[in-house]
DNA sequence: CCCCTATCCTGAGGGC
DNA sequence: TGCCCTCAGGATAGGG
């Protein structure tokens, strides 16, 4: 459900309430779980007081005192609130974290692809260094390494956006956000991309990101924020599931493809292809 | 290696 | 009302 946009909301919307809190116990639905090791292994928590939030792209983590940490991953469906214990479990809740305060952490996730799991610090640090640089924190620096890459790739631009080892955060909404702001075709290829277009590329990733953050998360379908509330971005979106509305530069209908098996959004004329721009043959970057 | 496809799941919505 | 189909903010093993 959530891009990093939604993942940072949430994060700021819990983070106040489990600081300093002491867990008292913990639940878990056992569908949820691939093997019973995974469900005893949060039996270690009970006991523990958690440090801080943090997160990376779409990965969230909260840290325990000692050498524990919990890695969670949203998936399309997943939330995460903080409710009274006494609170009517919805359908769906997989996780329950009670703290000596009367409340607890659900997860709820009705698709089941999101993950939570316990590790530790080591091993947290391993899954964040597999992610590329977040828009979120980025430095310009790390810029040369981004684009260096992209154009390395015969693949398109659009799924190079989602790959998250190249950078981290970004999803199938934003994705198209940014390259419509940059004026990029999303089939175009990485290796095709002149260094100049992809920077304008990366700060429109960072523009629509921040954007959304503002906002609170764009609510699509189940996304909600830590409080339950949905995010207020959909009405800031250029194209995304914007399919035969007009593009609000140029009233060109916006176009719906599909790209290895996801959803892209595009105006045709203002995200035009090389290969169409260039009738001769030749290839300049564009 | 690189890149694409299928797959993991439930639920909402449309057509008939 | 129900049945069947498609589609959905993600990630990844495995095959070509």
């Amino acid at each position: 459900m959530p891009e990093g946009p939604e993942i940072e909301t949430i994060r700021r919307d819990i983070e106040p309430l489990l600081v300093s809190q002491v867990i008292s116990k913990i639940w878990v639905n056992p569908v949820f779980f691939k093997t019973k090791a995974q469900i005893t292994a949060f039996k270690k928590l009970e006991g523990k007081t958690i440090h801080s939030l943090g997160r990376h792209g779409k990965l969230l983590w909260i840290d325990t005192a000692y050498d524990q940490s919990v890695l969670i991953r949203l998936g399309m469906t997943g939330r995460l609130h903080v409710q009274e214990k006494k609170q009517i479990l919805e359908k769906h809740t997989h996780i329950r974290i009670e703290f000596e305060n009367q409340k607890e952490l659900r997860f709820i996730d009705p698709r089941r692809f999101g993950s939570f799991i316990l590790s530790t610090h080591n091993n947290k640090n391993s899954e964040i260094a597999r992610l590329g640089p977040d828009p979120f924190s980025w430095k310009e620096s790390d810029f040369k390494n981004i684009i260096g890459r992209i154009q390395k790739s015969n693949r398109s631009i659009k799924n190079i956006l989602l790959d998250q080892s190249i950078i981290a955060g970004v999803g199938n909404i934003y994705a198209s956000e940014a390259l419509f702001v940059a004026k990029i075709f999303p089939e175009q290829k990485g290796c095709e991309l002149s260094t100049k277009k992809l920077t304008q590329l990366l700060m429109a990733s960072q523009k629509v990101m921040n954007t959304a953050l503002q906002h609170r998360g764009t609510s699509f379908m189940s996304y909600v924020d830590g409080w339950g509330e949905r995010g207020d971005n959909f009405s800031h979106l250029f194209v995304f599931a914007k399919t035969n509305q007009p593009c609000i530069n140029c009233q060109t209908l916006i176009s719906k493809i599909t790209q290895s098996g996801r959803s892209t959004f595009y105006c045709k004329r203002c995200q035009q292809s090389l290969v169409n721009r260039t009738r001769n043959g030749t290839s300049d970057m564009i």
